[in-house]
DNA sequence: AATAGTGCATCAGTGCCATAATACAGCGCG
DNA sequence: CGCGCTGTATTATGGCACTGATGCACTATT
């Protein structure tokens, strides 16, 4: 579903909310360049700085003009605990509506790893 | 998820298939007519139709021209099972992975009917 | 100073979505 | 037939989000 017909900026969004979230971007270090990241991605780089900016006006990365970008204290923390109230308040009463209407059992879904 | 900013023919095409699938629009019966649908619902009339067309290309739906249209037979079940499997094969992987990041364990949202 | 790397601002282009205003075509009923 | 209800086709238009190209401002390094 995300990687469908959703827009890039959103999709590198959530990729860099989940790398750092995951701690392969650490707190204090600095993350890829616009241009970097849009090369490895194949994305423009404004449409990279689209993304990185949802993550200044939070402070959650740090600007340096001229230099680069850094993880804040904390982002990872924040970012964890901000995604997953929304993930409980707003998607899964969804999914869970649907699921029922769909008839899918919860027991068939908990048995891989 | 599903109500913010997706197209509205999309919503209303979502909302068909579920009072479809909840048998709230019965196999057999008339659906609501494009023009009483659109002033339901504060919508267009087209996009109304654009949301009924895809159920008429797959079928689903069953057009008289100048009559209305109707709920084909099967058509719940057919529905379900589409959508049952677009969700277990799309959509569940997604938010399986999601959950894991967060540190969501799927006990705890079961739980409740 | 020179250079190359940063992020950032401005402007423009493109495509999808939604709407509007009509007009047309088929059916049922009095 | 005449009226009113159906769905459908056409065309045009405005809005909005996404994407993109270019150039500028800033910093570190040499």
């Amino acid at each position: 579903m995300s990687n469908q017909s959703k827009p890039v900026y959103l999709k590198l969004r959530d990729m860099i909310a989940a790398a750092i979230i995951d701690g392969r971007y650490r707190e204090g270090e600095m993350l890829p360049s616009v241009r970097a990241l849009a090369a490895e991605q194949g994305a423009n780089p404004l449409t990279v700085a689209k993304a990185y900016q949802q993550f200044q006006n939070d402070g959650l990365v740090e600007v340096q003009r001229g230099v680069g970008m850094y993880v804040a204290k904390g982002a990872a923390g924040v970012l964890r605990q901000r995604e997953r109230e929304e993930f409980l308040k707003e998607e899964w009463p969804e999914i869970r509506e649907r699921m029922q209407r769909l008839g899918i059992s919860p027991a068939e879904l908990m048995s891989d790893a």
